[in-house]
DNA sequence: AATGAAGGTTATAGTGGCTATAAGGTCAAG
DNA sequence: CTTGACCTTATAGCCACTATAACCTTCATT
């Protein structure tokens, strides 16, 4: 790892380019303490840095595979604390894994009603439609 | 089953047992106007019949397959004009059900990419950890 | 009749992860 | 020296609830 020009610096909307993510949405990290420490111009102006816009990447990288910002919040401390076992960081993986898995099996059952519920309509009016029947209470 | 007695009364707690909804749901519906015009006692109690029973019960079966309240709003306007055709049932189902099949494909590409970080795992310390690696800038 | 528990009522705020809006300050180019 | 693109903050909204507070009603027991 070469690192050429570390001390490259980023405004907001710069960085939101770089990391294909909203300035809106790196402010509201900043707020939540996942993005610390933004430097600032004279003018109040945030001043990111390349190790930002690495952080920021790791977050968008956690995001897309469905990591709450807490989640993600824990992941970047691990991340930080080299020596210590990756233990942590493969469980929250598969917990998160699992979590995925489960609203699978979720949304497979929904898909197998729907298609179910789909195919009973058979292009009628709505007092004899077999749908409405079917949401409807016949306890 | 014989209706024995169609003008059975019951408050919102006897509702959410016979429903399976939590009384504060029943009151938000009511506060959204999805479960209209339940009657009141002198002092001011909740009293619905088995009409509004059911269409709570339908309420909550669309939401089980994933309609917004808004989506609902439609069905329910649509279920009570008998004479309408179903077309726009039908093809709210298909959409709802098209909607749960994109969710499906989204869930099963992290489910993929999270079998992979959770394999290249070796169990060793954070600094050489594949994961963090792979959620880590590299670009 | 008094009491206490279990119900009911309202209004308001919080959840998560943003997004939208308002009302303003900064900066480079023409 | 003005225009327009950027930046700042604070606040409110989204969805479908859930939680809390402060109060009122009903019913059973003493």
């Amino acid at each position: 790892m070469p690192k050429a020009s570390t001390d490259k610096h980023y405004t907001v909307g710069q960085l939101a380019k770089a990391t294909g993510t909203r300035a809106v949405t790196i402010r509201y990290y900043d707020h939540l303490g996942l993005l610390p420490s933004a430097g600032r111009t004279a003018s109040g102006y945030r001043l990111y840095t390349e190790n930002e816009r690495d952080r920021l990447l790791f977050i968008r990288r956690c995001r897309a595979l469905g990591f709450s910002l807490d989640d993600i919040r824990e992941l970047l401390g691990l991340a930080d604390r080299r020596e210590a076992s990756c233990a942590a960081v493969d469980a929250k993986v598969d917990e998160q894994l699992e979590q995925v898995r489960m609203r699978l099996r979720d949304l497979h059952a929904l898909e197998a009603e729907l298609e179910r519920l789909s195919a009973c309509c058979e292009g009628g009016v709505i007092g004899e439609c077999r749908i409405i029947e079917s949401l409807s209470a016949r306890s």
